[in-house]
DNA sequence: TGAATAGTGTCTATTAGACAATATGCG
DNA sequence: CGCATATTGTCTAATAGACACTATTCA
């Protein structure tokens, strides 16, 4: 087959020059979920949960000493999913995780050094399953509690109007950084658009590049997904109580659930297994049920 | 503030050597859907509707002569979306259409010539409303008709398997495309996988480079999308009757939908302008509800 | 008038939500 | 025992599916 050149593929290709045009660079993010359990006064109740991210502090410019989401440039030799997991390994030392691609960010400028397109994941591990500080020398990392709620829903204008608060605090509680979500619903022809990020003045901190917009991404797709199929059991070791899971979807969707154990149904299967040093009360233990089937 | 360098933030961006590593290409790859009348033999009654997407025939190496869906490089001073834009207006001279971004592809060795990142994006366009041929020169573009239908689905295995099939075959009947698309669900922690797709013998071309890839998942979007948000709306003209936009409906999820009336409720409103040529009985024509709402 | 679209009524089966009642295990 | 978790029962309201019946329009 050959071009208006007289070129064969072959050819073609040996006479391609790749460096003819500037490129961006691409860089694969990830938002790191976990759940961890949170105060309870009373010894004998199961702890609710909260939802936590990792995250890391720069310790280079630009936005040095602010916090971050973790991640890298991809490189040439690696596939987007091979540098994810490179990644994945380097910052927490773990092999084997639920990954998920959310959005590819774009922006002109969302970068002062380069020209960078971002490709956000997320990722779901069980938070006793890590060490964080693994992989990785000098660098600063840190769980923060994450926290998006819905404070405002105005049916009067003629777009509805959307207001969130992305609330993310760090476990020693020295860092508390809030953003306010504007999001309207123009019904020209429905569209949902995030209008406006801005910090709150109660923030002690503020996160590097538009890494707020990559978090509000994952965990409104986190919480899309989460009904719609099992990842929940990806935050959980293999063995667990059933108020345990429970409150690992509660804290994901943000709102108590009933009739908890008839919804998740045979998705679950009872074990003899034991977990060690759980002195919750009828301690029933159960997994995931590997033979779980539903409709399609 | 200063780095480990010593340099503030000013100087640290005067010496960053952007060419210092190399960086992969970038390109949107757009797939644009649009319903279009079927045959129907009784001029009485409204024809159903099929789905069909815009490709064009590839002019140079690599994949030269092959039927691809169009796109391009994004430009270092252009936003993705920008960069978008951009190409579907030169594609099919329309501005201002619905787009939604799908997924980024990155395998390293999708493109023979250099390492290429590939955005997939989705586009709806009602299909009268563009001369696709307009804003380009000498490049073939056409519409083909575009079906994916689930042809086995076996429980037997421990893995769920499924197979589907992705059919594109040109309006004038001289191309006909068929991939399989064999996916598992494998429960050990619930996941869908693609593992396989390949090209029937029936076939008389084949798609160029991984497009079957974005093909099928911009159709297992679409087929999400329609039934949560009234994207439909961009596939017909402002003004239509309700077995049309049924039609719509039902091309994309297809099967028949009953009681549809009932269940479109308030997003679409009465009017009294007339659509011109439409000489469909009642012809009770209708728009989409600017006022329709929700709950969220 | 007849055929095709539009709108309404209604029956049934299924499901979600709410909550009461009961069982179980452990300190 | 008392408390917290686990399981079952049941009532109600809401919803989806199916289909029949009526209205409207236009060649």
């Amino acid at each position: 087959m050959i071009d208006e050149n007289g070129f064969n593929e072959e050819e073609f290709l040996k006479n391609y020059d790749a460096k003819k045009y500037e490129r961006p660079s691409v860089t694969n993010d990830i938002i790191i979920f976990t759940t961890e359990d949170k105060e309870e006064s009373n010894p004998r109740k199961m702890p609710r949960k909260g939802m936590q991210v990792l995250l890391i502090k720069r310790k280079e410019h630009p936005y040095i000493n602010q916090w971050a989401t973790p991640g890298g440039f991809v490189r040439m030799n690696e596939s987007l999913v091979e540098g994810l997991k490179r990644e994945l390994k380097e910052e927490t030392g773990v092999d084997n995780v639920y990954t998920e691609q959310l959005y590819a960010f774009g922006d002109t400028d969302r970068d002062p050094r380069t020209r960078v397109i971002s490709i956000a994941n997320m990722a779901l591990i069980p938070k006793n399953s890590i060490n964080p500080m693994a992989g990785d020398d000098a660098k600063e990392v840190a769980w923060f509690w994450v926290n998006k709620k819905l404070i405002k829903n105005d049916w009067e204008k003629e777009n509805i109007e959307k207001i969130y608060e992305l609330e993310l605090k760090s476990i020693d509680d020295s860092v508390k950084i809030i953003y306010e979500i504007k999001e309207t619903i123009s019904k020209d022809i429905f569209r949902r658009r995030k209008v406006k990020y801005s910090l709150l003045e109660e923030s002690t901190d503020l996160l590097a590049f538009d890494h707020y917009k990559v978090i509000d991404c994952g965990i409104d797709k986190l919480r899309e997904k989460i009904e719609e199929s099992p990842i929940a059991f990806n935050l959980l070791p293999r063995l667990f109580v059933v108020k345990e899971l429970q409150y690992v979807y509660e804290s994901i969707m943000g709102k108590e659930i009933l009739n908890f154990r008839r919804k998740i149904g045979n998705m679950i299967v009872e074990t003899d297994e034991k977990i060690e040093g759980k002195p919750y009360r009828p301690a029933q233990v159960f997994k995931f049920n590997e033979n779980w089937e539903r409709e399609f």
